[in-house]
DNA sequence: GGATTTTTGGAATAAATATTCCAAAAGAAC
DNA sequence: GTTCTTTTGGAATATTTATTCCAAAAATCC
């Protein structure tokens, strides 16, 4: 008896005591426990990481199947999370479920209908085409080449930007982020067709940003950094792209255009991202 | 007998034949019924409409209880609206449901744990600050003034686009749309301090856009076109905003920023729109 | 005001769902 | 290879939840 009360310490104690209490906690002890769980908990594990958002609407007969384990395997899961069972876990997420839907999907309707090629019809396609550009880009960022562009351009003396056309915009907005964020930075704006390469100096990094088509100047601006040994990070639509070439960084972002104009949200989110980061990475 | 046969012609069909196979159907079918219900159906139908998001994640029971009906009642409702019961109602709205998060509220989460204040956190907040920003957008858009807006750029001969600071990546992008719309537009960007002002002909516009803290530069022209009696459009951030005072037609433009800096997926969605808008206007 | 129809509430039942438990299998330790 | 521990699967059970049914109450009609 008094070897197996609750705090025997030679219990394996992978059982909590206590039940998350929102979706964060959840997540957190979520990611503690994962690692060493044996087979068919891990399975558990893996497709309830990856399903958090079916809890509120599933039997644990359904997630059971998805995870492809017995449900008592998906009830002794529960219960290693700290819940006294599925129900309890359930609960947690039936209360915190709140579909974005009731009214934007609505309204989005309704300006979507105010006819064909009309402001508010038209408004509502770029809405969306940038909405789902922002969600492409959550599912597919790669940590670990932010991480490495961060990296790059934190240590160099003077940050070149470039982009033209329709990257000009997200150009100026680096070069304003940079500047907000005392980082020496020059745009390369072709202002007079004044071509600025020879302020590339040794130490200094470039950041050239261009979607298809290519433009030129951009992807020589890279081109002639990277002959001089200057790091070279890209932005831009795909791993193919001929900027990616000549590049030792490269993020690539995910662009729904709707007619013949990208929205750019997505663009922008990295952007900014990239250029807040490394303003902190040379604070430090 | 014979005359309770179910294709009885002096049965009230009420009772729909067949269950709505999409949450749109649904809600026509909800408001057929509506109108002639007896006491405690139309105390479900009231409860039902303003709460379907709930169906999803509740039982009978708590439904009926929100609506202050006996759980028989809400049950009766369930046929009514052509469903065999309560359990194939709820499952047109689980399944409905996939689209919300799929995947991507997961994802999103999983970049904003990389570490407070790491590059992958950041763009997990950036990301969602630009839709934040959408959904703002789509649920307050003004479309009578966005149609004004377009009435007016459209009269123009030439439209000045003013937008300095952070509100220039946003002038930058809609130079670069218009002229891919062949509509006549100039950009001001004070380059070398050059101000253009008398570049402002009679019968052109202007497009002025700026945010808290206003720019200078931008009110200063927009009152001096108003000034010399040309119509003035101007994209901010508030009805209150110093700009509204000089401008004909103001379009406002919610933004959800994350730390110093806006996301601007809001203000490129709108700015867009309205430049397409012209384009195909002056098509005509 | 009585007869007829409709609506209602709740008790009874059916069905689905969660949960427990234990014998068997797999794995680890010796 | 044997013993001991951990993990597993599924059958048995408990609990919750949905659904039906019918007598009582309202409402409607004559």
């Amino acid at each position: 008896m008094d070897q197996t009360s609750p705090t025997d310490p030679a219990a394996p104690d992978r059982m909590a005591a206590t039940a998350p209490a929102s979706v964060e906690e959840f997540r957190a002890r979520l990611a503690l426990v994962m690692d060493d769980l044996p087979r068919r908990l891990r399975q558990c594990a893996d497709y309830i990481a990856a399903n958090t958002d079916r809890i509120a609407v599933s039997t644990v007969a359904e997630l059971a199947a998805g995870a492809d384990v017995p449900p008592s395997a998906l009830m002794r899961f529960c219960q290693i999370l700290g819940f006294s069972g599925f129900s309890e876990m359930q609960r947690l997420f039936r209360e915190a479920y709140a579909p974005g839907w009731p009214d934007y999907a609505t309204r989005l309707k309704n300006l979507k209908e105010g006819g064909a090629g009309s402001p508010s019809a038209l408004l509502g396609e770029f809405i969306e085409a940038g909405r789902l550009s922002l969600e492409a880009l959550a599912k597919s960022a790669d940590e670990a080449a932010l991480a490495q562009c961060v990296a790059v351009l934190a240590a160099a003396q003077t940050v070149h930007v470039i982009g033209l056309r329709r990257a000009f915009p997200v150009a100026c907005y680096l070069a304003y982020v940079f500047e907000k964020m005392s980082v020496p930075a020059m745009l390369h704006d072709s202002v007079g067709k004044l071509d600025h390469r020879f302020a590339l100096r040794p130490g200094d990094a470039v950041l050239a940003i261009t979607f298809a088509p290519y433009s030129e100047e951009t992807i020589a601006l890279a081109q002639d950094a990277r002959t001089r040994g200057l790091p070279v990070v890209a932005m831009t639509d795909q791993l193919t792209s001929p900027l990616a070439r000549f590049s030792d960084a490269v993020l690539t972002v995910p662009e729904v255009d709707f007619g013949a104009f990208r929205s750019l949200s997505a663009t922008i989110a990295m952007a900014i991202a990239l250029a807040v980061a490394v303003g902190s990475a040379r604070g430090e």
